[in-house]
DNA sequence: GATTCCCGCCAAACG
DNA sequence: CGTTTGGCGGGAATC
C-alpha cells in the first residue's frame, strides 16, 4: 500500500538527465518529477548487484558522474554501509573526477561507523593524494567517529596531530574537538582540553559556550555558570547564544523556575530574544507539563514581533501529543498551514508519533500518505515509527509490512529499525518469529551494523529455546565475527562449540587461536570450574556444554550456603567430599570435572571458604582460578547482592581474612585473577559488566541461572527483580548519540562566526536533520532498556544441547519476563524516553550545536 | 593516578 | 628428566 503512494516508474528512464543536475535540482525545481532520479538507479544497482561484479555493472551503465551525484548516491546508501564503501571505492577507478571532498568525506564517515579504521585513513591518504583534503570538517568526522567509538583519547591526539596530514588547526577545528567531546558527555574532558590550549587557539566566545552547553547537556548548569563566569573573566561578553544555552541548560536539568526567571531576566536586560529563545521556553515548559505556560509564551511571541519558525511550531506540536492531546497538536498543524508556513518531516514525524501513540494507527498513515503529497518524504523516523508502533499492538504482520515496503519506496533500514523489529519477533512465543529474527540479524549486520551483544544474547536464547541449535550457532559465530565476544574466547568457542568435536587438545587448542598455551590454561580452569569443560587427561579436554552448569551451580549454592551458615562449625561433616580428597576416578562416575571438585571440597572442608581462605596458604591448589572462579560465583549465588565490584570481591575473597599476617600480596595483586575470570565468565553471559552506578568502577552483575534458584529458596527468586538492571556499558556506548548530518551540520560547525546567517536556516532544515537523527537515536536508546535479558539468556544458554526441556522453558521464559516487557514496562519506560527525547529536540530547538558556532 | 588487561617468567606438578 | 600446568606480578593500555 505504501508503494501506491510512490510512483513506480524509477526504474525506467534512468539517465537521461545528468548532464547538469545542478541546474536541474537547484534551478529547475518546477520539473515534474517524471524520470526517477540518477541516485535512485544508482543505489538500487550497487544494492542489487553483487559486489564481485560491481565495477563492471557500474562500468557498462552509461550516467555522467557528477561530483554531486555521488554524494546523493552515498546519501541514499548510507544504511547499507559496507555496499557504500564498495561504491565508492569502485568510483576511485572509474570516475575519479567525480570525487569531491564532501564524497570522501561521507565514506570517510561510513568506514568510520563501520569501525573500519585502516579503510579510513586510506581514504585520507587518497583524499590528500589528490589534493582534496583532509579538510578540517574531515577532521571533525573523524574524531566524533572515534569520540562515538569510545576512543576519545585517540580522537584527541587525532585532531592535535592533524597538521600532519596538511590541515592545521585552527580556532574552528578547536571548537569541534571541544564540540564532539561534549556531546559524547566527556565535558570534563572538553574542558580541561580548553584549559590547556584556551591560549594557543585563542578560545573564544564560541569555545566557552560550547563548554557551558556542555555542562547543560549533563545537567549540571551550576557547572555551566561558572565556566560562563570565567569566560567574562577572561573578557568574552556573552552572546544571545550563551544565554540561549544557559536557559535549554535549566530547563533540562528541571529547573523550571530558574528557567522562568531567567528567561524574564533576558527580557528585560533587553538582549533581542530570538526564535531560538522562545522556542526553547515553549518547548521547556511544554516538556514539564506546562501545557498552558507553553502555549501562553507561544502566543507571546508574535505580540513581541518575534515570528515563530517552523521548528517552534514542532515543538509546540511535539509537546502537545504529548502532554495534551493529539486532537489539539493537530489543530496546531493545521494552523501552521493556513499560515503558509511548511511543515517538514520532523513535523510530520513528531504528529504522526502522536497519533500512533493514541492508537490511531489509520489517521497516522494517513498523515504519512500527505507528507508524500507535500513532497516531503517519510523518513526512516518515520517508517519506525510505524513499525514499532504497530509491534506494539502486537500487529507483527502489518509492522513487518511496513519493514518490507521500506526497500520498494528506497528507504533503507535503519539500526533502529532491526532493534524494533528484533524485539517484536519475540512477542509471540512462535518458533518462526525467532528464525525471522535472526534472519534480521544476519541482515542488519551484513549491512555494516553492529548489533549489541544484548540482541544477539535473546536471538541466540530465543532460537536455543525453540530447539534450532544449528541455526543458533550460526548467529553465534556471527557474533564472534563482529566482535561482540572477548578475543580469545571467542574463537575458542566457534572453534569447540561445534557438533563432532568431542576434545580439545590444548595445543591446537593454543595455535588455532594464535594465542600462546599458558592463555588457554586460564580459560580452562574457569571453563572447567564451572561443568563446562572437563579434564579428560594430560592436554586433553572435552567439551560438555552448558548442560552441566546448573547443577554445579546448584551445589556451589548449597555448599556455599553451608559454609556461610555455620562458619567454622563444620569443619569436618563434609562426608562425601572428605571421604575422597582424592576422587577414585573409576566409581566417580559424575565427572563434572573431579580434579576441580576436589578442590574446592578441600576447601570447604576447611570452613568458610569466603572467610577462612587465608588458612590454605600453602597449598597451591588452593589458589588456584578454579576455586577461585567457584567462590566468586558463590558470592553472587550465596548473597542477595548481585552487583559487585571486582574489588570489593577480591577484598571478601583472599584479603580480608582476619589473618592479618596471611594477608598476602594484598587484593590489589589478586584482583588480577578476578579480572580474567570475570572476563570468560562474561563472555559466556553468566555475569555481565556493567559501571557501577556511583562509583565509575567496573562491578559485575550476576546474570546466570536464577531460576535453578526457584525451588530452592523462593525468597530470593525474584523473576521481575532484574527490571533494576541498569544500562549496560554497552547501551550507552552504541546508541550514544550521533548528531551530526553528515553535511549539515557539520558545515555549522565549522563555520562558526555569522551569527545571522546561521540562525535562521538552522530552524529550517537542519534544525530538524538533526533533531530526527537525534530522535532516531534516542529511539534506538529507548528500546535499549528491553528489561529482562540477561536473566533469560542465560537461562537459555544453560539448557542449551540438553533438548529436553526446550518446549517447557520456553514457555516459562515467556511468563517470566515477556508480558510486562511489552506493555507497562514499555509505558513506564514511556515517559523516560519522551523526556530525553524532549531534551535532546530542545537542545536543538536551541539550536547548541549550530548557535554555538555562530 | 587508578583501573583494567595482557603477557610471560619460572616454579610446581605431573608422568 | 622433560613436559605440562598455572601462580604471580610487571607493566602497557586505558580510563
Amino acid at each position: 500500500m505504501l508503494t501506491l503512494c510512490n510512483p513506480i516508474t524509477r526504474n525506467s528512464h534512468p539517465f537521461l538527465r545528468y548532464l547538469f543536475p545542478h541546474a536541474l535540482t537547484t534551478t529547475s525545481a518546477a520539473t515534474p518529477p517524471l524520470p526517477p532520479e540518477a541516485e535512485t538507479t544508482i543505489a538500487n544497482l550497487v544494492l542489487t548487484t553483487d559486489p564481485q561484479n560491481l565495477t563492471l555493472a557500474l562500468k557498462t551503465h552509461p550516467v555522467q558522474w557528477t561530483p554531486e551525484l555521488v554524494t546523493k548516491t552515498l546519501k541514499r546508501l548510507w544504511n547499507h554501509g559496507p555496499k557504500s564503501l564498495k561504491f565508492f571505492k569502485t568510483l576511485t577507478h572509474l570516475a575519479t573526477h567525480a570525487l569531491s571532498a564532501a564524497a570522501f568525506d561521507h565514506a570517510i564517515d561510513i568506514a568510520a561507523r563501520l569501525r573500519d579504521y585502516r579503510a579510513v585513513w586510506v581514504l585520507v591518504a587518497q583524499m590528500k593524494a589528490r589534493r582534496l583534503g583532509p579538510t578540517p570538517k574531515t577532521f571533525a568526522i573523524i574524531t566524533e567517529r572515534y569520540v562515538t567509538a569510545g576512543k576519545p583519547d585517540k580522537a584527541i591526539k587525532i585532531f592535535l596531530a592533524m597538521h600532519h596530514q596538511g590541515c592545521p588547526q585552527d580556532l574552528y577545528s578547536f571548537n569541534t574537538i571541544l564540540d564532539v567531546l561534549c556531546k559524547s558527555r566527556r565535558v570534563e574532558k572538553a574542558y580541561s582540553l580548553l584549559k590547556v590550549f584556551k591560549g594557543r587557539f585563542r578560545a573564544d566566545t564560541i569555545s566557552y559556550n560550547i563548554i557551558a552547553n556542555g555542562f547543560c547537556l549533563v545537567k549540571r548548569t551550576p557547572r555551566a555558570l561558572e565556566v560562563l563566569r570565567e569566560m567574562v573573566e577572561r573578557g568574552l561578553d556573552p552572546t544571545l547564544i550563551t544565554y540561549n544555552i544557559l536557559l535549554k541548560g535549566f530547563f533540562r536539568s528541571g529547573q523550571i523556575k530558574e528557567a522562568w526567571e531567567f528567561f524574564l531576566q533576558m527580557k528585560k536586560r533587553k538582549c533581542e530574544i530570538d526564535v531560538v529563545t522562545y522556542t526553547t521556553v515553549v518547548h521547556g515548559f511544554g516538556v514539564a507539563g506546562e501545557v498552558k505556560k507553553a502555549r501562553k509564551v507561544f502566543d507571546e511571541m508574535i505580540g513581541m514581533g518575534v515570528l515563530p519558525s517552523v521548528a517552534t511550531y514542532n515543538a509546540l506540536i511535539q509537546v502537545l501529543c504529548k502532554k495534551d492531546s493529539v486532537e489539539n497538536a493537530i489543530v496546531v498543524f493545521e494552523e501552521m498551514l493556513r499560515k503558509g508556513y511548511v511543515p517538514n518531516s520532523t513535523t510530520y514525524n513528531v504528529l504522526i508519533r502522536g497519533l500512533c501513540h493514541a492508537g490511531k494507527m489509520d489517521r497516522a498513515r494517513e498523515y504519512m500518505c500527505r507528507m508524500k503529497d507535500d513532497e516531503c518524504e517519510p523518513n526512516v523516523q518515520t517508517y519506525n515509527l510505524l513499525v514499532r508502533y504497530y509491534c506494539d499492538d502486537g500487529e507483527i504482520e502489518k509492522g513487518v509490512k511496513v519493514f518490507e515496503n521500506m526497500g520498494s519506496v528506497n528507504c533503507l533500514p535503519n539500526l533502529d529499525t532491526y532493534n524494533i523489529l528484533i524485539s517484536a519477533m519475540f512477542v509471540r512465543k512462535k518458533s518462526d518469529d525467532l528464525l525471522v529474527a535472526g534472519k534480521l540479524l544476519i541482515e542488519m549486520v551484513d549491512r555494516g551494523f553492529l548489533p549489541r551483544k544484548f540482541t544477539f544474547n535473546r536471538v541466540l536464547n530465543g532460537l536455543l529455546l525453540t530447539g534450532n541449535q544449528g541455526f543458533a550457532k550460526e548467529i553465534l559465530r556471527l557474533q564472534s565475527k563482529c566482535g561482540r565476544l572477548p578475543r580469545q574466547f571467542r574463537f575458542f568457542l566457534s572453534l569447540y562449540n561445534q557438533d563432532g568435536i568431542e576434545t580439545i587438545g590444548l595445543d591446537d587448542a593454543a595455535t588455532q587461536l594464535g594465542v600462546e598455551r599458558r592463555r588457554i590454561y586460564d580459560i580452562v580452569n574457569v571453563l572447567e570450574s564451572i561443568g563446562v569443560l572437563a579434564r579428560k587427561a594430560k592436554n586433553r579436554y572435552s567439551w560438555k556444554g552448558f548442560g552441566e552448569v546448573p547443577k554445579v551451580l546448584e551445589e556451589l549454592r548449597e555448599e556455599g550456603l553451608r559454609e556461610n551458615g555455620n562458619d567454622y562449625t563444620r569443619v569436618s561433616d563434609d562426608d562425601e567430599d572428605e571421604n575422597n580428597p582424592t576422587p577414585i576416578t573409576s566409581s566417580q562416575e559424575e565427572k563434572t570435572n573431579p580434579s576441580s571438585h576436589t578442590r574446592f571440597s578441600m576447601a570447604s572442608k576447611t570452613g568458610t571458604v569466603l572467610k577462612l581462605n587465608a588458612i590454605l596458604v600453602d597449598n597451591r591448589k588452593e589458589k588456584s582460578l578454579g576455586l577461585l572462579t567457584q567462590n566468586f560465583i558463590k558470592l553472587f549465588l550465596c548473597t542477595d547482592v548481585d552487583l559487585i565490584s571486582l574489588e570489593e570481591a577480591a577484598k571478601i575473597l583472599l584479603g580480608d581474612a582476619r589473618d592479618p599476617s596471611t594477608m598476602r600480596s594484598n587484593s590489589a595483586a589478586k584482583v588480577r585473577r578476578l579480572y580474567d575470570i570475570a572476563n570468560v565468565l562474561s563472555s559466556m553471559n553468566f555475569i555481565e559488566k556493567v559501571h557501577h552506578p556511583d562509583t565509575r568502577k567496573h562491578a559485575c552483575r550476576w546474570l546466570g541461572m536464577r531460576e535453578k534458584l526457584e525451588d530452592g529458596s523462593g525468597n530470593s527468586f525474584v523473576p521481575i527483580e532484574s527490571k533494576k538492571r541498569t544500562f549496560g556499558t554497552e547501551i550507552t556506548n552504541t546508541s550514544f548519540k550521533r548528531t551530526k548530518v553528515i553535511d549539515g551540520n557539520l558545515n555549522q560547525i565549522t563555520k562558526p562566526q555569522m551569527q545571522m546567517q546561521v540562525k535562521r536556516e538552522v530552524l529550517g532544515n537542519d534544525f530538524d536533520k538533526t533533531n530526527l537523527e537525534q530522535d532516531s537515536r534516542e529511539c534506538s536508546k529507548s528500546y535499549q532498556f528491553g528489561p529482562f535479558a540477561p536473566v533469560s539468556v542465560s537461562k537459555a544458554i544453560a539448557v542449551e544441547n540438553k533438548k529436553v526441556k526446550q518446549v517447557y522453558d520456553w514457555e516459562s521464559l515467556a511468563s517470566t519476563f515477556r508480558p510486562e516487557y511489552h506493555n507497562q514496562a514499555l509505558r513506564d519506560l514511556f515517559d523516560h524516553y519522551m523526556e530525553a527525547w524532549q531534551s535532546w529536540n530542545s537542545e536543538v530547538a536551541g539550536k547548541k550545536p549550530i548557535q554555538l558556532m555562530s
